[in-house]
DNA sequence: CTTGTGTGGTTGCATTATAAAACCATCTGC
DNA sequence: GCAGATGGTTTTATAATGCAACCACACAAG
């Protein structure tokens, strides 16, 4: 077989994702999903991209449980696709991808739109990533340790 | 044109960030990177993947600025293949990968690996984003806000 | 009921990216 | 300088992508 390798099965999680949504586009449907894009046709405007592949895409993700088919909603009798909670967790995700780029990017003035607490209007800080007991962690003070063994029948 | 769409130039920074990492192998190669290997053979070993795919994508990756290639360090005549800080900006990225296949995925079982604080062996918590105050922010508490107009000359 | 229009796709075909394997150049040890 | 390891490039085959054309259905007007 000469097909593209799949990362289904790898026991890293991060591998797992990118199987999930670690193509072209899905992320950015997820985006607009997001933002409140539903229909094929939404998607299909905002995001300029050829109906073929958005028809696979959004397949793909409701066969990941990232989509879901809902009926209708205005009447009329197509269907739409919205986020499950699983689509919605994406969320740290596009937000470390926009923060990198702001931080990155070698032309950050092209960048169009800041992430703002809604509240105050000012920028969100950096993703923070802390331990169990609240200190703020650097990535050197992270290690990766082998899972756990999973406690069995009790619950 | 029938090329692969280039989100180059377009002005949504996740857009570009997936133009940099959004393929198949980068984030992967990023990982290892991060995890201290830096040669040709090292990478395809572990990755197992074909080694002109490796070429072309650790050449795309130096072409970004998230690796860079030094000339040596065992003394042997070959080439390194270095994060640059850009480069090792992208952990909170692999972070979220992460988190989120540890909380969503359809067989955590399978996950090999937790990320813990070294200091106490104990899982890092999620990724928290906070408003500049410090508030605990919510993804339905932020928005987008058009970038503020780059102010001219004044530092 | 027939025609027209908009939505939501699928199909066909050309082009590009990816993959495996073979090949080649350089370095390293002897 | 020869054998094997290292670090790739080339060749060739298959899969994914993109565009355009087409089809099915709903709905509205005439």
């Amino acid at each position: 077989m000469v097909k593209r390798t799949s990362f289904e099965g790898d026991s890293c999680p991060i591998a797992r994702s990118l199987e999930a949504i670690g193509d072209w586009w899905s992320l950015l449907i997820i985006r607009e999903a997001l933002f409140g894009l539903r229909r094929f046709g939404e998607f299909q405007n905002k995001l300029g991209m050829a109906k073929n592949i958005l028809s696979v895409r959004l397949r793909s993700l409701v066969d990941h449980g990232i989509l879901t088919t809902a009926p209708a909603s205005d009447g009329s009798a197509y269907q739409e696709y919205v986020l499950t909670p699983k689509g919605r967790g994406t969320f740290p995700i596009l937000v470390a991808l926009r923060q990198w780029s702001e931080e990155f990017d070698d032309h950050p003035e092209e960048i169009a739109t800041v992430l703002v607490d809604r509240e105050k209007g000012r920028p969100v800080k950096k993703l923070e990533m802390r331990a169990e007991d609240g200190r703020l962690l650097s990535p050197a003070e992270t290690m990766l340790k082998p899972r756990p063994a999973p406690r069995r029948r009790s619950a």
